[in-house]
DNA sequence: CGCCAGGATTGAA
DNA sequence: TTCAATCATGGC
């Protein structure tokens, strides 16, 4: 039945934490209700003793867009009994229970994250922010009168495809404007399949899409993880290589060799998910 | 291996 | 107020 709200009846779903821990960057909140766009649709949410309110700008025919993106029918219960039983591991579960990694659009995934190289999470939202106020449809006509209500849908990479360099470096991206713009071509253009890369396995995903000029293993598996659902795939940045040398080798220097090959075999079935434990447990002590 | 690529933020002068 | 250090990933 089409409606504009819904509740959905969910438990052990940390909302701000999952919506505010680096996966994806369109977010925000307005009180106690979180903004966002999920493909064309506009949507509010806030967490309720019952689960999670989703409000919607428009009549909802099928809400399962929504299910899917917040992956709020996998069994995180199930999920965390396989994690490794050490220290820091329940230490970050009982930091914060509740997290949940997203499952998002792969091209918004990967333009995000190609946008994310050596930037702060603060400079990836304002990059992104400018790239949808520019190139992103207009969803809806409430803002008409005022731009700072406007609501964008992301840009589809046929749009990016038709812009000029220089017109997504004026979206403060620096550099990363030539990877981006490839990227878009790429996929425009027919020569990468963004759907295709579903049905190859981790190693040859991870393959496909570290073609792409700008994207390194790291960028690579947080494409994987996000936007794909390989649970395997361990992005490891400075924040998971530091807490990986804090936790785990506190007494001697461990090599990023060492490292890598201590994410890839310690971390179980779920490993993406024990990482983004990790990465949101250190986040909050940092602060 | 070591350098470089922008721009926001932080803290020193 | 200005200015310099810091941040952090991939290509070469």
């Amino acid at each position: 039945m089409a409606a504009s709200e819904i509740l959905l009846p969910v438990t052990d779903y940390d909302l701000a934490a999952t919506l505010d821990s680096g996966q994806a960057f369109r977010w925000h909140r307005v009180k106690d209700e979180w903004h966002g766009v999920i493909g064309r649709h506009h949507v509010r949410l806030n967490q309720v003793p019952e689960g999670i309110h989703a409000r919607a700008s428009h009549l909802v025919e099928d809400w399962d867009f929504l299910h899917e993106f917040l992956q709020t029918r996998t069994d995180i219960a199930a999920v965390l009994g396989t994690f490794p039983v050490d220290k820091p591991m329940s230490d970050a579960i009982a930091a914060c229970r509740g997290l949940r990694l997203l499952r998002q659009d792969p091209w918004e995934c990967l333009a995000s994250f190609i946008l994310s190289s050596t930037k702060q999470i603060v400079q990836i939202r304002q990059i992104v922010a400018l790239l949808c106020e520019r190139f992103g449809e207009q969803l809806g006509t409430e803002g008409a009168s005022h731009p700072a209500l406007r609501i964008y849908a992301f840009p589809t990479a046929e749009r990016i495809a038709a812009a000029s360099e220089a017109e997504l470096r004026a979206c403060k991206m620096g550099f990363r404007a030539k990877g981006l713009l490839r990227a878009a071509r790429e996929i425009a253009e027919g020569r990468l399949d963004l759907e295709g890369v579903r049905k190859l396995d981790y190693a040859g995903a991870r393959t496909e899409l570290m073609k792409l000029h700008g994207v390194g293993g790291k960028i690579a598996d947080c494409v994987l993880l996000f936007a794909y659902g390989f649970d395997s795939a361990f992005p490891v940045d400075v924040w998971i290589e530091r807490a990986l040398q804090e936790l785990y080798f506190p007494r001697r220097r461990a090599s990023d060799k060492r490292l890598r090959k201590f994410a890839d075999t310690h971390f179980g079935p779920h490993a993406g998910y024990a990482q983004q434990y990790l990465f949101h447990y250190m986040r909050m002590k940092a602060k």
